[in-house]
DNA sequence: ACTTTTTGTTGTAAATATACAATACTTTGA
DNA sequence: TCAAAGTATTGTATATTTACAACAAAAAGT
């Protein structure tokens, strides 16, 4: 099966926590250049590692990968903001 | 990385649904004993595999995969039920 | 500006997932 | 009970993910 390209927010969420490529491997039990390429998309993680990504970040899987490409995450607020104030 | 051994409910859903594996596995686009490797769960879906199965049933992908045992469906529900009738 | 830390690149090797084929076993249904 | 459809098993081949190492480039901190 020719898998798809996905797409994902791992780089930006770790830049929220505040750490490194090295901790988050670590942490997650992985060597940090399988990091780096995933951070730049060059290929797909494996359906544990996504699991062990969400776990560290207390996000369900679909909030940080996706088939589609991803908005900016301001992006994501100003459109769930539109939503919500109606109209 | 030596990865977890995941668990699925992709057979019990496959059967509500009333399909055979050849059938999901023409609709995912795999082949159908990759379906049945996975059923038996020797061994895990890449994501993008996990994101095609998801996409099929309309449901997320932790309720379908999970690094923990899966209770059986009838058990979900009775353990929502516990939880809304309060007590 | 310099030093250190972080990230990118390239290359190789190992582990794991997927495909495919052939054949046996099991279940279903007529 | 017999036939057909579905599933399991075994074996081999290919693709993809992960690890690891060494070095270059870029960013961050002093």
């Amino acid at each position: 099966m020719k898998s798809r390209k996905l797409y994902n927010r791992i780089s930006v969420l770790r830049k929220e926590k505040g750490i490194s490529r090295q901790d988050l491997a670590d942490i997650i039990g992985v060597n940090f250049q399988t990091i780096g390429y995933l951070e730049r998309e060059e290929y797909n993680p494996s359906l544990d590692l996504a699991f062990k990504i969400s776990e560290y970040f207390g996000l369900p899987i679909e909030l940080i990968f996706s088939p589609k490409p991803l908005k900016s995450l301001i992006g994501e607020i100003v459109e769930l903001k539109n939503k919500i104030g109606g109209k």
